[in-house]
DNA sequence: GCGACAG
DNA sequence: ATCTTGTCGC
């Protein structure tokens, strides 16, 4: 998979906040595809860091929907060039996981990503400057909050509310992903609505908390940092 | 000043 | 994220 854009990587938090205002204005939030049947090939891109060092494999797989099976996998491994500061996860992560994107043959309708889309401070979460970078239709899948208000979802599966920003305007969704369970922090990353993120991450969920896509790559990308090579 | 803070 | 054992619940 060939992109146009490249990941500019900044020496310090002030011009990484550039950044991201100038790539936030590039986002898009209208839908790609009108209904979500359109949609069969999801990818699910994640990183695992070694248990002390500075190394981190990226690992994305792309999953079928209609199989609901794994129908290609590729890691990267690279290393940390930049802290974990909250708010700035993009720029630690996604220079792995665009070169592992690079390595993948198949072309996927849409990407789910670790961490958050536009429910940011600045509006690009990693999903979203993925996206962006990509122009590829993006989703965040996030285990926990960051940003925005919302109104604890129902316990029920397939229950959730909505992220609110400072203006009231929908940024995301809290979806209960399994019954009586932590929910997850879903926001649109690029290309993608507020509705369609939730119907799509509801559609690669069965009986786990996380989105097949997001909890393959979890497990291929911690079993390739534990191994030697690579 | 105080609390919050993706992975 | 990662370090860590057992344990409660569907």
């Amino acid at each position: 998979m060939a992109f146009l854009k490249r990941f500019e990587l900044p020496k310090d938090i002030q011009s990484a906040e550039l950044i991201q205002y100038r790539l936030a204005q590039q986002l898009i939030l209208e839908d790609k595809f009108k209904d979500e049947d359109e949609i069969r090939l999801v990818a699910g891109g994640d990183v695992a860091y070694e248990k002390d060092g500075q190394r981190l494999v990226a690992a994305v797989v792309v999953f079928d929907l209609k199989s609901f099976t794994v129908v290609e996998q590729v890691v990267c491994a690279g290393r940390v060039k930049f802290p974990y500061v909250p708010g700035f996860l993009s720029f630690r992560e996604g220079p792995v996981l665009l070169a592992a994107i690079r390595k993948l043959k198949t072309e996927p309708d849409v990407f789910l990503f670790d961490g958050q889309g536009i429910a940011h401070p600045r509006r690009l979460g990693i999903a979203s400057h993925l996206g962006v970078l990509l122009d590829r239709p993006a989703i965040g899948c996030a285990k926990s909050h960051l940003f925005g208000s919302y109104e604890e979802p129902g316990k029920e599966k397939g229950a959730f509310s909505f992220i609110r920003d400072r203006f009231g305007d929908a940024v995301g969704l809290v979806l209960r992903t399994k019954a009586n369970t932590r929910p997850v922090f879903v926001s649109p990353g690029h290309r993608v609505s507020v509705a369609m993120a939730g119907r799509i991450v509801l559609r690669c969920v069965s009986r786990y908390r996380l989105s097949e896509p997001l909890r393959q790559a979890h497990i291929i990308a911690r079993r390739a940092v534990m191994e030697p090579a690579d």
